[in-house]
DNA sequence: ACCCATGTTCAGCT
DNA sequence: TAGCTGAACATGGG
C-alpha cells in the first residue's frame, strides 16, 4: 500500500473523523489502549510513509510498511485488525501495520516529506553530499533525504532523470542531482493523481515495465544497491557514470 | 500454485 | 566496536 501519495490518500479519508471520539479501541497492537480510549481526535497527519491520528495528548503512529492495509467503515473476513477505533456509528481498521502511541512529531522533519509544502530542495542536496559514496538508488530510498519515496518513485524518478540506479551519489553532476530531485517530487504529486484516477499502472515507464517507452530499448531488472531492492532501469537512456 | 513485492528493523556476524 | 547482511514480519496479486 505505501509510499508517501498512498499515505496522503489515506489522511484525506481519515479526515472526517476529526473532532471524533474514539469510543473504543482494540486489536493485537501491543499499545497501551487506554491512552486512546475515550479520546477525540484533533488531527489527521503525516510524514512520509507515517500516518499521525493525532489526540489532544498523545499521537498514534501507523506505518502500513509492505502488508499494510487498511478498512474505513468496514472490516476484512478473514484478518484481525492490529488496530480497531470505534467511533459512534463508524470504525477504522488497520492490518498488519505497525502501531505506536508517541508523544510528539518533533523527530520528523517536515521539510524532509517529499509531500510537504515544507520540502526543502537545498536542503536535500546538502544532505546527499553526506552520502558521496552511496549509490543513488539507495540514497533514494532514505527516509531521513527523502521521506515518502519508495520504490516505485525511485526507479520512475531515476528513469525521467536518465540516471542509473548504481551511480554513485559522488558520481553525479549537480544538475543530474537537480534534475533528479525535482523529478522525484514531481512524480511524486502524479503518482497521487494517477493513484486517485485508479492508472497508476498505466503510467510507469520503467517499473516492471518490459520495454523503454522513450527508446523501445529492453528495461533490466536488477537487484541493487545495499537493500537490494530491485531497480528497473534502461541501460541506453540510463548510461552508467 | 508459486513467486514476488509500493518497507523497515534488528539480531548476529565479521 | 562498528559496520554490514540477511532474516523476519505477513498478505495478496499476478
Amino acid at each position: 500500500m505505501p509510499e508517501g501519495p498512498s499515505i496522503l490518500i489515506l489522511k484525506e479519508k481519515l479526515h472526517q473523523f476529526t473532532g471524533r471520539k474514539i469510543t473504543l479501541a482494540s486489536g493485537y497492537a501491543k499499545i497501551n489502549f487506554s491512552k486512546i480510549k475515550n479520546k477525540k481526535i484533533v488531527a489527521i497527519k503525516t510524514w512520509g510513509k507515517h500516518l499521525f491520528i493525532c489526540l489532544s495528548k498523545n499521537i498514534i503512529e501507523i506505518h502500513l510498511r509492505m502488508f499494510g492495509s487498511y478498512c474505513i467503515n468496514g472490516r476484512k473476513n478473514h484478518i484481525n485488525p492490529k488496530l480497531h477505533l470505534q467511533f459512534s456509528g463508524a470504525e477504522i481498521n488497520f492490518y498488519v501495520a505497525d502501531v505506536n502511541i508517541i508523544e510528539s512529531l518533533d523527530a520528523y522533519d517536515e521539510s524532509a516529506d517529499i509531500m510537504s509544502p515544507q520540502w526543502d530542495n537545498k536542503a536535500a542536496k546538502s544532505k546527499l553530499k553526506s552520502f558521496q559514496a552511496t549509490m543513488i538508488c539507495d540514497a533514494l530510498l532514505n527516509q531521513q533525504i527523502f521521506a515518502g519515496v519508495g520504490n516505485i518513485i525511485k526507479n520512475e524518478a531515476l528513469w525521467l532523470s536518465k540516471i542509473h540506479p548504481e551511480d554513485l551519489v559522488s558520481e553525479l553532476p549537480a544538475p543530474a542531482i537537480s534534475s533528479l530531485i525535482k523529478n522525484c517530487i514531481a512524480y511524486a504529486f502524479k503518482f497521487l493523481q494517477y493513484k486517485k484516477e485508479g492508472t497508476l499502472s498505466l503510467h510507469w515507464h520503467a517499473y516492471r515495465q518490459a520495454e523503454c517507452s522513450r527508446c523501445s530499448g529492453e528495461i533490466i531488472k536488477k537487484y541493487t544497491g545495499r537493500a537490494k531492492r530491485v531497480s528497473y532501469f534502461c541501460p541506453f537512456c540510463q548510461q552508467k557514470r
